[in-house]
DNA sequence: CGGGATCCGTAAAGATACTG
DNA sequence: CAGTATCTTTACGGATCCCG
C-alpha cells in the first residue's frame, strides 16, 4: 500500500494503512501465536509468496511493530514484536471474534487445511497434564488429500511439542482418526469433543488414560469459546 | 479482493478478507459515525472513487454488515449497519486507539485537511450547552487552500448542524481563527484548547459567553483522550 | 536448509469523465 | 443524488533462481 494514500488525519485511517494491507493481519495473528523466524511464519501462512512475505517483513519493520535480529552462529534472521506491536493483539483478536460470530460455520468449514489444522494443534497442545515421558500422538484423516492424511505430534518433556507428516518410528500412545471436518470443527469451539467422541465421529485408540483426559491437553483454538450470532 | 483467497479456516483470517480491502475500514468508521447515503459518505472518504465506493457498499451488503434501502420520494439509497455490522464497532475503535497511541503526532499532522477536519467538527459538535437560538460559528484558516480558508457552522434547535463553505448569509455569534494545524492538534487531542487560546494559537472573537464555554461544545475526536505513547 | 531476490502475467485501485 | 465507464498505474500471485 502506498505511504500515506488516504490522506487522512485520522488515527483509524492511518492505522489502516500500516495493518490493512493483504495477509498483514493474518501475519500479525502468526507473531502474537508465537512465530519467530521466516519459515516458521511461512507454515502459518502457507499461501502468501515468500516474496510478499518478506516485503510485509520490511514494512512492519519500518512502521515499528517488529524488530529484525541476527541470531545464532549462521546469522539467522529473528522476527519479534515491539510494544507497538504486541499492542496490536487486541486489534486481531477483536477482527477474530466478530469472525468466530458472524462468519457462517459452513463457510468457514469450507476451507478445511489439515497441515494448518495440526500447526496450529501443535501450538495450543498443554504438555502439562501429559505423563512426564515421551508421548507420541497419531492423527488421521481418511478424507484428507494423499500426505496429509497421517500426522504424529511428539511431546518431550522440557522440549516442546514436535509436528511431524511422516512416521518419527516411535511408539505411538494414542490414535485419533477424524474427519478433517469434524476435527476442524471441534477445534473452531463448534463442537464439543466428548460430543464428537460420544457420537464416534472422533474415534480414539490406545492409552486409556490419555484418551479420557484428551479435552484437558489437546488445545482449541484461543476463540472457539466465543458463541456464534447467526 | 477475491473471494475465500486466503484459504484459512481462522476467524482472524475470514474477518480480514471481508475487512482489509482498501478504504473498508475507513467506510465502516463513516458508517459508525452515523453516515447513511452515497454521497454523505463521500464526504468522509473524499479520495475514495466513487466507483470503489459504490463496488465496497455491495460487497458490505453481500457480507451481511449493511442494507440497503430506497427511500423518500426520489428514491435515494439509504445503508444501514446491520447488527453483525455495528458488532464492528470495536474492532474499529481498537485499530483507532493504536493508531492514536503509536503513530507519530507529526506524521498525523501532515495530512491536514480543512474539510475532513470540519466535517468531522461539524458530526461531533454538542448543541446542547449552546444557547436555544439559531447560532453560527465562523471558522477561519489562514494557512489553507483557498476555497478551504472559512467555514461556517449553524446550529438551528432542533434542526442539527449545518456546515458551509459559502457564507450563509447568517450573522456570525463567534468566529475562530487558527492555524489548521493548530486546529487539528487539538481536534486529536493533543493539546487542550484552553491553553491554545491562552497562547494566542486560537483567536475567538464575538460572543463572550460562546467563547468562554467553547470546550463544553466544540466536540474533539472521539479518540482524543487515548494517550500517546511515543 | 533458511532467507530471501527477480521476473512476468493478472487483478485491483486511482484519475477523470460522464449519465439516468 | 447516486452512481457508470474508461483508461492508467500499482499491487499481488506464481514460478524460478540465488547465496551463505
Amino acid at each position: 500500500m502506498a505511504e500515506g494514500s488516504y490522506k487522512q488525519f485520522c488515527p483509524v485511517a492511518m492505522a489502516a494503512e500500516i495493518l490493512c494491507s493483504r495477509w498483514t493481519i493474518i501475519l500479525l495473528r502468526e507473531f502474537i501465536s508465537g512465530s519467530t523466524r521466516f519459515n516458521e511464519l511461512r507454515k502459518g501462512v502457507p499461501r502468501m509468496s515468500p516474496a510478499l512475505l518478506s516485503q510485509r517483513l520490511k514494512e512492519l519493520e519500518e512502521a515499528g511493530i517488529l524488530t529484525r535480529e541476527k541470531s545464532g552462529a549462521a546469522g539467522q534472521a529473528e522476527y519479534r514484536l515491539t510494544r507497538a506491536g504486541r499492542e496490536l493483539e487486541p486489534v486481531v483478536m477483536a477482527m477474530g471474534a466478530w469472525g468466530q460470530r458472524w462468519i457462517d460455520k459452513d463457510l468457514m468449514l469450507e476451507e478445511l487445511d489439515a497441515q494448518l489444522l495440526m500447526w496450529d494443534m501443535r501450538r495450543n497442545l498443554n504438555p502439562q497434564p501429559l505423563p512426564d515421558r515421551r508421548c507420541v500422538i497419531q492423527f488421521r484423516y481418511p478424507d484428507a488429500p494423499k500426505a496429509m492424511k497421517v500426522w504424529w505430534l511428539v511431546v518431550e518433556p522440557g522440549a516442546g511439542v514436535d509436528l511431524c507428516s511422516v512416521d518419527p518410528g516411535h511408539d505411538v500412545d494414542l490414535y485419533v482418526a477424524a474427519d478433517l471436518r469434524t476435527m476442524t470443527a471441534v477445534w473452531m469451539g463448534y463442537e464439543p469433543i466428548r460430543k464428537a467422541i460420544a457420537e464416534g465421529k472422533i474415534i480414539l485408540t490406545g492409552d486409556r488414560k490419555l484418551a479420557s483426559s484428551i479435552q484437558s491437553w489437546i488445545g482449541l483454538s484461543s476463540l472457539a469459546k466465543v458463541k456464534q450470532a447467526a
